[in-house]
DNA sequence: CTGAGATCCTGGGGGC
DNA sequence: TGCCCCCAGGATCTCA
């Protein structure tokens, strides 16, 4: 998503910007939202954890959360809206636009100011090289909360979904419900590697299009076609061929082989 | 600090 | 065919 964006919009200047619901755009109340972005220009785009960072030369930061049914659509000139849930629009000054639709209204559009730090409740990124077998082990010292709970807590690893929490479960043959301070060592690397071959092999793949997501360029990703349990229900693991289950872990579906997840 | 649960929303699926 | 009920889920908040 954040590369397809980044080659879409990198370089434009905002002309002016529409809030068509207000709750979605979360700003500083001095001053609308249009007169806060109107002549910025986007410098970057980036991403810590699930949050996407648009960054612009003003040092400030346009952070977007999608939550799940949030969607960044870029436009071309003159094309109607592309999306009949369009909340916020940002016209840029060549006439394409960026709109931010969402129909569950939970996304968000957040401007913060330069080095506000509005991530400092975000844990390590999974993907990077502090996100070591020494630093996971310590993380998961004195917790009792089960292991797919500790993973979807975003203050402690940041960026891992429901899918990619069960996926990487299986992967690594671990029970779900499983205490996160019990896991054995051989467990916790095994975790570690799983963790990081799914989010890279998902991204690799452009994302899941479980439902109906798609990335800025509107195109669907991959990586539902090789789910290995998410969503799976009753049918075979893929591993031993045991039933896939379905229970609920931490208010969320949580899918899994009873068989070779111990 | 930890852990658990409620909350926000709407489309879509299942049941009848 | 139509209506009702319920469910999905990420981040944030409250509470014990």
């Amino acid at each position: 998503m954040v590369r397809g964006l980044a080659n879409a919009v990198v370089g434009k200047t905002i002309a002016r910007a529409e809030v068509r619901m207000a709750k979605i755009a979360v700003h500083a109340p001095e001053r609308s939202f249009d007169e806060h972005l109107r002549d910025d220009r986007i410098v970057a785009v980036g991403r810590r954890g699930k949050f996407i960072v648009i960054e612009l030369a003003s040092a400030r930061g346009l952070v977007v959360s999608l939550r799940m049914t949030g969607r960044l659509i870029v436009q071309p000139p003159g094309t109607a809206d592309a999306h009949p849930y369009t909340h916020v629009l940002l016209t840029f000054s060549d006439g394409h636009r960026l709109c931010f639709a969402d129909v569950r209204q939970f996304g968000r559009m957040r401007l913060v100011a330069p080095k506000e730090p509005w991530d400092e409740r975000l844990g390590v990124e999974p993907l990077s090289e502090a996100f070591t077998f020494e630093r996971f082990t310590a993380m998961l010292v004195g917790r009792r909360t089960p292991i797919k709970a500790f993973l979807l807590d975003q203050s402690k690893i940041a960026g891992i979904g429901n899918i990619y929490a069960c996926e990487a479960l299986w992967q690594a043959g671990i029970r779900p419900g499983k205490p996160a301070q019990r896991l054995s060592k051989p467990a916790r690397s095994r975790l570690r590697d799983a963790i990081q071959d799914v989010l890279m092999r998902a991204i690799a793949l452009r994302g899941s299009s479980v439902d109906d997501y798609v990335d800025a360029e509107g195109l669907r990703g991959g990586f539902q076609n090789v789910l290995a349990v998410y969503g799976r229900l009753g049918q075979p693991c893929l591993r031993c061929g045991a039933r896939i289950v379905r229970t609920v872990l931490a208010q969320r579906g949580t899918w899994w082989c009873r068989n070779c997840q111990r």
